[in-house]
Order: structure tokens, then sequence, then C-alpha cells
DNA sequence: ATGACTTACTTCGAAATCGAACGTACTGCG
DNA sequence: CGCAGTACGTTCGATTTCGAAGTAAGTCAT
């Protein structure tokens, strides 16, 4: 994400996300002249959304003011939706994180009471709420905020979601995939720069968000949906989706426990972690279909990192393998600068994902424009 | 690609890519104001950029006064290289291709006897030439302008094409992959609008340029490389890159020549459309095998078309194999919406896309400002 | 310490840009 | 035909942005 225009969100923008420190990082990174600068941000500090607060390091000359947000510019409520649980989080426009919580709650429930729930349950907070985001286990038109035809959401096909949300709350509302979520939010605070990724989300689900370009990449929706993949395995297993060898009926978090008669993809973490054959066999041969298909993913999208997260992300057998396997096939030209690592955002990730990409919303825009008038 | 910063060279870009026609639509499209807009192009009519020609149509009211790019705002020199040859054109700024020529080169000769050959035997031109592009059959590293191990280009690897193309004709020089040039050619000339798209290149080799959010994907250079994505056949077929079963060794153009017995891929075409049944199967498995391989792209990628070019786009049945297999195994939402279709700008798809490029080029900027200062 | 150099930020006149009002030219309707 | 409505383009004073010079406050080598 390069320079965009000048207006003030932009410079709000640039401290929220960590990029700039000053009114000279600012004026680097905006394209706007020092003095312009110099000017909207004292505009900005009179707005109460800046703070100034001691000095930072000098880089060989006199030492910089640092800016910060100011606790009073507010905050994002975030709700990230699993199969079973909600995380639930209030974050300053910065990505930090000031409450969390996680409710057993079952998406199952249909959106109508969930989104109740949602906003029920969420944290307090003192400082004014900005805006309002959602992520969801299942493929969300970009343009209509609509879940389309998700496979574990029962009852929310084609329903109103980010228009619901902004009824209900009056905030402007995000409603977004939790897999690309997770990319925004591993891309922005661990992997800057790297601004081809692909992140793989293993849990009960297959997921996988990609950020092209340095922007998250939507597609109609659908995009990272790598879910039904045809795979080519031993003995052949009908998925729900109606095709025979989709990926995710061989290798998903949900096939694993089926196969080792657990419930929960965290009991896979503990059979795998204890050693136990059966699970690690199971985890190896997952980790080869996933490696698979990404192979041919990765030469395609020839990304600069490929992260795993997820709970699954924990089995390093399954890691491990998905490593050899790409190593092993892909072009040396697409794995020569490839980094494949785990996720170092952890389950925050979703969370933080959402935060900015509300901030990066043009909602955020007119609230900016809106309280510095 | 929305609004760019207003400086004068967008002005020009946007009267070149045919986006805009008068004052007013490059105030609607720059965001500048109609006052400045107003300014900015009498200094570019001034500076013979541009051109007022005629009028309009009227959309209700006053006939906008119709903008041109002038004659002599100069144009662009392209080569598109192939395995055996070499297509030659120069192109204005609006994309016109203004003079061809196809002769034949043999691409191992290396790349300095190549670039002599492209430099010796561009057709002429009495406007000011203000870039040169090339497109190569391989992968080019973009920050280096670098080609990198590529397969059919002996004597390349490592050659820094783009600085030695600037350096032997002091332009502002282009070099990329030619599937890349097909893909910006096809968005920007026959799929305007249609802001995540990818192009298969069919022919001797198998390449694919993706576009993604109206932006070319490059990658690290090795975007759209499934030449080597493992495949499952019937028999095992091993291929140059050391790997057995290669997409490229069964479905390319010169797996099926020689599977054939015929010299060029076009040799193919005549095969298949006199109705030759060997080759009429032949042409059928292979666009199986492609849109197994394809499948799992446009699950992943979520494009709103696919366009099928290259000289074996010609092959019917291979296309419609290719199409039937996508609408058999994707995901209901991911071709919902999608087009399948072979390509609209045809053999200058990647001349095209060259100008394109070259025009969107920072290089461009500099010598637009300097010829209004 | 001293002086040369680097970086951060501000000041202030010059220049670019805006925006509201105006002039122009067309369409479409009664 | 005449008039309302709409769109294109320009004029001109108000505003924003720039940029060169100046000030402030550091580092580093000597």
């Amino acid at each position: 994400m390069h320079s965009r225009e000048g207006g003030p969100a932009a410079l709000v923008r640039l401290v929220a996300a960590g990029q700039a420190e000053s009114r000279a990082d600012l004026a680097r990174l905006s394209g706007l002249a020092p003095s312009s600068v110099s000017l909207r941000v004292e505009q900005l500090i009179e707005a109460r959304l800046l703070t100034e607060e001691g000095e930072g390091a000098s880089r060989g000359g006199r030492r910089p003011r640092r800016l910060r947000l100011a606790p009073a510019a507010g905050v994002f409520q975030v709700a990230d939706l699993g199969a079973h649980h909600v995380r639930l989080a209030v974050v300053d426009l910065a990505g930090t994180v000031l409450a969390v919580t996680e409710l057993p709650h079952e998406i199952s429930s249909g959106p109508e009471a969930t989104l109740d729930f949602v906003i029920e349950n969420m944290p307090p907070s003192d400082q004014p709420v900005r805006g309002i985001g959602v992520g969801l286990p299942g493929p969300v038109d970009p343009v209509t905020g609509q879940v389309v035809s998700p496979s574990r959401m029962p009852g929310w096909s084609d329903f109103p979601v980010r228009d619901q949300l902004r009824a209900r709350t009056g905030l402007p509302s995000l409603v977004e995939n939790d897999a690309n979520l997770m990319a925004v939010g591993e891309y922005r605070h661990s992997w800057p720069g790297l601004d081809n990724l692909m992140v793989l989300k293993l849990g009960t689900g297959i997921g996988c968000g990609v950020i092209a370009g340095g922007r998250l990449h939507q597609g109609r929706g659908a995009a990272g949906d790598i879910s039904h993949v045809r795979i080519f395995a031993e003995a052949t297993v009908d998925c729900s989706c109606g095709h025979p060898d989709c990926l995710e009926a061989h290798a998903s978090g949900a096939a694993l426990a089926t196969a080792l008669g657990v419930e929960h993809p965290t009991d896979i973490l503990n059979l795998v972690a204890s050693g136990v054959p059966q699970a690690t066999s199971l985890a190896r041969t997952a980790g080869r279909l996933i490696g698979d298909v990404v192979t041919a993913l990765v030469n395609f999208f020839n990304p600069d990192a490929l992260v795993i997260g997820g709970s699954l992300s924990g089995a390093e057998p399954l890691v491990s393998t998905i490593r050899a396997v790409i190593y092993e096939r892909c072009l040396p030209l697409a794995t020569r600068n490839l980094q494949i690592a785990t996720s170092r955002s952890g389950r925050d990730a979703s969370i933080l994902g959402a935060g900015h990409l509300l901030l990066g919303a043009p909602l955020s825009d007119e609230w900016i424009d809106a309280v510095v008038r």
C-alpha cells in the first residue's frame, strides 16, 4: 500500500498503521510537503486524534517528535466467528487489543441470533466506537456484504450481514471471510513489506487468504477457497459439495477429527503432540495433500511468503510435510525467495486484520474529515 | 486502476487509455477541479501532446470538445519474441498499431544477437520514440529486468535485458514475460473493468498472465508459471525441469507437436481443424489436463474472466474441453460470474500490453513533465 | 570542545488548486 | 418556438499546498 491521497485521514492511517512516527515520516510517506504535514498535524492534534508523546530516536540529526494516536481517537469492535465459538475484541485504531473474550456460540443458530449475541456480549469501551467488524467462516460477497452459499453455516446464505450490522449498531460495518481477515492481520502486523502473501488457515475447515500487491485479494468473494480442489488420494471420500475427493474431505480438521474419533480439531493437536502414531501419520498424509494443492498455487501466485495459521498449524508433522512438499515440487524460481512459516500474529490475527480494514475503509475517511472540520 | 495523482502525465494517460475524451471526463476521472483540468489541458495542447479534434456526442447538454493524442506525442516500439520468430511493432500512445512485421528469428541465438536484431529491424517511425518494450517467453524479474532461469532460452539466464536495452537505445525500456504482456493487452483493450483476469497463453509452451485488482500481478517474476505443475496422467513423461509429469510435458504445443509428429504448434491446428481423430483426441486430453490445473487456480483466484489465447486457442476441442472441466469441477461460487472466452485482442495482445505498461511506467511521467515545462 | 554534517520541523512568500458563479451550447418538452 | 433542464468549459477570487530558506537539535570525526 503506497501513497494514497493526502487527506487528513491518510495521515491518521499512516500513524495508526505504525508506518509513521513523526512529521518527517508522514511527509516522506504521504508525498506532501513537510510544511503541509505540519499544518495538518496541528489540526489533527487540535481535533484530539493525534498526540505528541516524547521524542523518537535520532537518525543522525535532530530527534523527531513522536506522534501517536490519541486514545480519544476511538476504538473498533471486532467479532471473529468460528463454527462453535465467538472471539470478541475491542482494538484501538493502531491495532492494540484492549479487551478480548472468547465465548461458546453455535454459528448454526443463524445470523439474527448470532448478531444479537455479538452485540450483546461485546466488551465495553470508554472510548468512542468508530466501527464494527465481523469475520465469518464462509465466503462473503465484497460488494453486498452477504454470505454466499457457505457450507458450514446453515441459515446464513444470502443474509445481508453487513447491512444488518450497520442497521443494528449505526456504525461503519465490515463483514469479511475469516481467512481473509487473518491474511490482512498477518500482513500488517507480522509481514510488512511482503506484498504478496498467502495465508493458510487450517482449522475445522481449510481457508486461505491472499494479499496481492499489498491489498487483500477478494475476487468476487470466493478467492482463496481451496477446500474443494480435487486431490488424488488412495481411498475415495465424497465431499458435502457433491464432488468426490475434495481437499477438505481428506485434510481438514473436521476430516482428521472424524478419522481419529475425536470431536474438536484441538484434540488432534494433543494426539499429535503426544506422539500417537496414527495421528502423526494422518497429519503427514494431510500435509502431503495440502502441499500438493498449494504447490500449484505457489507456482501460480509466486508469493513472498506462505504463512500457515489456524489451530492445526500447531501440528508440527503437518506443517513440516507441507513445507517439504513445496520445496520438493515447486519451481526453484518460486521457492528461491519464498518464506514458509507459521502464524506470527496468533489467535488475534483476524481481529487485527479487521481493525486494519476498518481503518482503511472509506468509512473512516468520512468521520476523520468530520472530526477535523 | 482508479484515480492516480493529478500530474500532467495522469491526464495524458487517461486520454491515451481511451478512458477520457473531454475535459469533463478528465475532471471526473482525475479528481481534479474542472478549472484545473482546463488549465492543464491548455498546457498539454501547447506542448503538442494533445489536440482538440471536433466535438463529441452530447449527453443532454453542450457537446464536449473531443481531446485526442497528438501524433507528435510519439510512439512506442515493441518486440514480441517467440521461440522462433519476432513480432516487431510501432504503436502510438493510445495503443493503435501503426506498423507490424513478423520475422523469423531464433531466440536461442542469445540475448545480444536478438537485441541487435530487434533494434535493427524495428519498423521506422516519423514520430519521436518514447519507449521500447520487449516481451520474452520466460520469467522476468520485475526488479532487475533480467531473465531468470528460462527453459527455452539458452544463453539468456541472468542477462540484464532491460539495462542493455536502455543502454543501446537510450529509451525508457520495459522487459516483461510475454504472457504477462498479453494479459495486460487483453485487459485494457478487450476486458476493461474485469479487474481480476487470468489469461492463458497456449502456444509452444504454456504461459499464464494474471491481472489482480486491475494491476499486473508479477509476484517475484515467476507468477503465472503453471507449466511445471504436477498432473496425473496415464503414462509418465519426464519434463526438462527434472520432475515427472509436469503439465508442460503433456499438454503444451511442443508436447502435442511431438506426439503428432509435426514441427510447429500451428500444424496442430490444421490437423485438428481437418478432423484428424488422433489430433482431436490429443487436444481433448490436453484440454482436460490443463482444465484440471486451471480449476484449482480458478477456485483460488476467483477471477472475473478466464481468457484463452496463444496459437492453440484456435483448437476448438481443446478450448471447449477446458471450459467443460472448469464448469464441472469448480465451485459454483467461482463459476457463477466467470466468463471463459478466447482472446479478443488476437496476435497483437502482447504488443498492446507493452504499450500500455510503457505508458503507465514512471518513465513516462518524466518525459511528459519535461515536455510540458 | 569544535566544526562539519545530518535530520526535524517551521516560517513565509510564491504558485498551484479549488470552487462557486458564469457563459455557452445542446436536448427535450409543451 | 420558447423555455426548462442539463452538461461542458471558463473566469476569478479564496484557499491550500508548495518549496526554499531558516531555525532547532542532534551525530560524528577530529
